[in-house]
DNA sequence: CTAGGGAAGCTACACATC
DNA sequence: GATGTGTAGCTTCCCTAG
């Protein structure tokens, strides 16, 4: 049985990755507003400041390029906003208005349609079961022991499983 | 200076006020005062919302009015204003109606008394007003609303009946945030109240514990219950401000309403029967105040006397020290051999029954605390052994001591053998006890005492006991009371012979989650294997052989061979047995495949497959279909067992709205998709093959679903599958693998685009959803051209079937194609460059922006 | 000095209007 | 049913209060 366990292929995610609990506690992580099931789902953007991030760290050659128009960038934007910053608020009082079309009264119906107010379970979360990756990674008989999914350089004998330390 | 001059000074600062008023008083008793006044509250009222000149205005004008009543108590003007805002509430304009309302809320406020027409009035206008179609008009109208509250609590009373339908309905989490804020707290109102600390909004939330509840004064006028639920809530939400405002509210309002005693603030949460609220309250309430945490002593008396409370204390305050390393602080902890002596003296105290569930949770806490000691001492470490083993062999205790206890035996033994031959002791002893008989010879053979078997026997023999276990021998299931059957049919020695099995059992099931040894290097498994786990496994006592399934699971782990004979085993369970042999099955078979990989299957692939296909899909059985649910995912995450089988069904019962109630399921799945999806390349290609199929699967429930289902809609459930297979999201480790999977979204325009030619005319509203998704693929540039010509000549294909669409659909169509044409040109240049210019990195991470192209 | 709240800007979607 | 309008929800940026 031995070398059988040795020739069991290692199907762990983990064996593209040099760490385990790295992904694990990025998925974790990332994971931990989004618990909740479809329905309150959120499709979590990539935020465009990570993506230009990205691009600049492998774009090093442009680094001063970027940083030059980063530059500019801001500025612009700073002026643009002080620009539009001004906006007046000012109200005036001096002119009478009209009460006829100020209280006219609306043509079509006010009131929020009835399907509107139709929720989903009062508005309120439904129990949350606290899944995460030591949930998923663990035995169903064995609560102690986590699934120790190595690298496949790993050489030893032991089955996949093994009991936690912790 | 004229009305409107003074009122128009008041938008500029709120400084100017004080001097304004003054100006403003003088002028009150012209005659075109009021009309003037209210011709600056129709200019004030058509101003839209976020103005601060209007809130700066709408302000002064409240401090007039309040200036006014100092002054001239009869001088009424609050009535006037409100009557001629009242006008305003149901206009067409949407910004008068917020105007208006938020100034009602304003004037009525200050209002002293107020004439019954007009107060009639201000009630039924409100009253419609918060159901207003604008929400920003219903926030402000339930303001105001909110101002009519009066203490009647009789059942009905309208206004605080509508808040609260608002409290639980209102789309809008402002509207809902409003009345939070404002509605009285009332014993009719409070448990409205309280359940908005599961609102889905984490700011409602966070205003429970910040805002509402401190309201409330003393939590003792909240029964233990709610005490514990709002507590669990807060401390376990997901969004650490929550979880901040409730420790907050502990730490600072709960605690003094309990005289700033934690003892006496724990025993008012029943620990005994909470205790992970309360080790979670202490965790809080010490990160919040640390230095009653470092003040904490722990006399000689405190041990001696110990209670459910102060034991619990003393236990989480040992797992803070051990958790930060405060080695210092720990040493206010006794050592092993005291702390064997404390626990010795609760095992005694047990047997005194009135007080036996409270010295079952401080031997608890005991043990925990044993189990973070330093376990270095010999000497402590052998009375420990002795203690706990000898409660073992003497006692009856629940299960989670026994649990607790056996963990910590693992620890305090020098080898796995050690303790297994000690636990060998024990069970011996255990089963013994149970079958004492004034006639020895009358004892079963297949019952004999473990210690009468041939200790030598190895894991070939067991095996050969369990190959007996085929299925046809398994008795079949009896009644579900099957205890109550027990009790009747047995007589009082083979009950007593029943519980004591049940007793090894349960020690056998613990001691076996705590070991690894190799089944034939530890002839102490075999033994018990065959005397104890293999006949209870065979008997007619449900209870027993429920527990026997999960030891024999247990055993399997550590037995390869073991494990392969006994697949049937667990899959005659499933067919054959209740739901509780079912899920052992699920669980047995799914860990037996995680640990020995999906190989040690190869002979009962089929079966295997089809019973946890059966389980996931059955809607009459939530646990069951949860625990499948659970099972696949490690399979697919994990040793990759039938990923392309299981993925479609699994992504089904996730979206399906009959597994709304099932919020296990959901919650593993919810889980389980972008792990799986993002954690590799091959399994987001996975999810794509099947895209279509899933999609167009769910399209047809939809359909067949009565509107208060239609939650979910396809579009909704697509854009949700598709970010799974987004490759921007891959979890790379490395940056260069983010070149994985560009292409994925252009195939699953292709499968789309076949898709599209299979659907009949009648279903144009498929069509069209389809359609749209073209749109909001990520479809990169730098693919290769061959990619995008693939495309375009399926697209090619699709127009000869010459299939009727709407306009919008055919336009969406012809800004995809014309996209798609853009970037096989563009690609080809770029081939054709790239024969002479190594790389082009400007480009590489591109998108395309399909609504934008040429 | 940092975090949290608020405003501005953007996008996607729903609704209304013709 | 095509079109424009409006709103909700998001990100980003800025300010301010602790």
């Amino acid at each position: 049985t031995t070398e059988e366990q040795q020739n069991q292929q290692d199907y762990s995610i983990s064996s593209i990755y040099s760490s385990f609990n790295e992904v694990y506690g990025y998925f974790d992580k990332s994971l931990k507003h989004n618990w909740a099931g479809p329905e309150l789902w959120r499709i979590q953007r990539l935020k465009q400041k990570a993506l230009q991030d990205a691009e600049n760290r492998t774009n090093s050659s442009s680094a001063l390029d970027a940083a030059s128009t980063n530059d500019t960038a801001t500025s612009i934007v700073s002026v643009d906003k002080k620009r539009r910053k001004e906006v007046d608020y000012t109200i005036d009082f001096s002119e009478p208005i009209n009460e006829e079309s100020l209280f006219a009264p609306a043509s079509a119906n006010l009131q929020l349609p009835k399907n509107h107010w139709r929720t989903l379970n009062r508005n309120l979360l439904p129990d949350d079961y606290h899944i995460d990756s030591k949930r998923l990674l663990r035995l169903f008989l064995k609560d102690n022991a986590l699934i120790n999914a190595r690298s496949n350089s790993s050489t030893t004998s032991q089955p996949e499983a093994d009991v936690d330390p912790s | 200076m004229s009305v409107s001059a003074v009122v128009s000074a008041s938008q500029k600062s709120i400084a100017s006020h004080r001097k304004l008023c003054n100006r403003l008083f003088l002028l009150k008793d012209e005659n075109d005062f009021l009309p003037d006044l209210l011709g600056c509250l129709n200019a004030l009222i058509r101003i839209k919302r976020g103005n601060p000149n209007a809130e700066r205005v709408l302000r002064f004008i409240i401090t007039f009015i309040n200036y006014l009543q100092q002054k001239i108590p009869d001088y009424d003007l609050a009535q006037p204003i409100l009557k001629h805002l009242l006008k305003g509430v149901d206009a067409k304009d949407k910004v008068v109606r917020y105007r208006c309302c938020q100034a009602i809320a304003r004037v009525t406020n200050m209002l002293r008394e107020i004439d019954d027409e007009l107060y009639g009035t201000l009630r039924s206008k409100l009253l419609l007003r918060v159901r207003d179609k604008e929400s920003t008009v219903r926030v402000e109208a339930a303001i105001a609303l909110s101002r009519l509250q009066d203490q009647d609590e009789t059942d009905e009373n309208e206004v605080r009946d509508t808040l609260l339908f608002l409290l639980q309905s209102d789309p809008s989490v402002d509207v809902r945030r409003a009345v939070l804020l404002n509605v009285e707290v009332s014993n009719k109102t409070l448990p409205f109240i309280l359940e908005r600390a599961r609102d889905v909004d984490p700011k409602n939330r966070r205003i429970v514990y910040a805002k509402v509840l401190p309201k409330i004064g003393d939590f003792r006028y909240l029964n233990i219950r709610k005490r514990i639920r709002i507590l669990k809530w807060g401390l376990k939400d997901r969004d650490e401000t929550v979880q901040l405002a409730a420790a907050q509210m502990l730490s600072t309002s709960w605690i003094s309403n309990a005289n700033n005693n934690l003892l006496e603030l724990l025993e008012r949460l029943d620990v005994v029967n909470n205790e992970e609220i309360a080790v979670l309250v202490l965790e809080n309430f010490f990160k919040l105040r640390p230095e009653i945490f470092k003040d904490l002593q722990f006399e000689e008396s405190f041990w001696k006397e110990l209670t459910a409370e102060s034991s619990i204390l003393a236990r989480v305050f040992n797992s803070i020290c051990v958790q930060q390393n405060l080695t210092e602080l720990n040493e206010r902890i006794p050592d092993l051999v005291q702390l064997t002596f404390f626990l010795e003296q609760q095992y005694v105290r047990m047997r005194n029954e009135t007080v036996y569930e409270e010295v079952c949770f401080v031997i608890q806490q005991l043990l925990h605390i044993c189990n973070n000691m330093n376990l270095g001492d010999e000497i402590g470490r052998r009375k420990l052994l002795g203690c706990l083993s000898n409660s073992l062999t003497t006692l009856e205790l629940p299960d989670q001591i026994v649990k607790l206890q056996i963990e910590l035996m693992v620890k305090l033994c020098t080898s796995e053998l050690d303790f297994c031959s000690l636990m060998m002791e024990v069970i011996t002893d255990v089963y013994e006890q149970g079958h004492e008989t004034p006639q020895q010879e009358q004892v079963e053979p297949n019952k004999s005492s473990p210690s009468e078997l041939d200790t030598d026997s190895d894991a070939r023999s067991s095996l050969s006991a369990a190959e007996t276990q085929s299925p046809d021998v398994i008795p079949e299931v009896p009644a579900a009371n099957a205890e109550e059957k027990l009790a009747t049919q047995l007589n009082e020695k083979d009950i007593k012979a029943a519980f004591s099995e049940l007793h090894c059992l349960t020690y056998i099931q613990f001691m076996f989650e705590n070991i690894t040894s190799d089944f034939n290097k530890n002839h102490f498994l075999p033994t018990i294997l065959q005397s104890i786990i293999i006949p209870s496994v065979r008997s007619h006592d449900a209870p027993i052989r429920e527990k026997g399934l999960k030891c024999l699971g247990l055993s399997c782990l550590l037995h390869r061979e073991l494990a392969k004979e006994n697949i049937t085993l667990y899959l005659h369970c499933f067919t054959n047995g209740d739901t509780s042999l079912q899920l052992i099955s699920i669980h047995v078979i799914c860990d037996i495949i995680l640990m020995f990989g999906p190989s040690i299957a190869e002979d009962h692939e089929q079966e295997i497959s089809d019973m946890y296909l059966t389980a996931l899909s059955d809607l009459e059985n939530q646990e069951l279909q949860a625990n499948a649910a659970e099972a696949i995912s490690k399979f697919l995450m994990i040793v990759h067992f039938h990923d392309d089988l299981f993925i479609k069904p699994l992504i089904i019962q996730y979206f399906e709205p009959n597994t709304f109630e099932n919020q296990r399921l959901r919650q593993v799945l919810g889980y389980f998709f972008p792990v799986y999806a993002f954690g590799s390349y091959e399994n987001q290609r996975r999810i794509g093959n099947v895209f279509c199929d899933t999609l167009l699967h769910l399209m047809e429930i939809y359909d067949s679903l009565d509107d208060d289902d239609r939650v979910l809609t396809p579009l909704n459930i697509a854009q949700q599958i598709l970010d799974w297979i987004d490759f921007e999201k891959l979890y790379m480790l490395h940056d260069n693998l983010k070149l994985e999977n560009q292409d994925l979204h252009l195939h699953i325009a292709d499968n789309i685009i076949d898709a599209l030619v299979e659907l009949e005319d009648d279903e144009s509203k498929d069509k069209k959803l389809l359609i749209s998704l073209l749109g909001k693929l990520k479809i990169p540039r730098t693919l290769p051209s061959q990619s995008y010509a693939h495309t375009i000549s399926k697209l090619e294909t699709f127009e000869q079937h010459g299939i009727l669409l709407d306009t919008s659909s055919s336009n969406m169509l012809n800004k995809f194609a014309e996209a798609m044409e853009y970037n096989k040109q563009i690609a080809q240049k770029n081939e054709e460059e790239t024969v002479h210019v190594v790389s082009d990195t400007e480009e590489d991470t591109s998108m395309i922006d399909v609504k934008r192209e040429p």
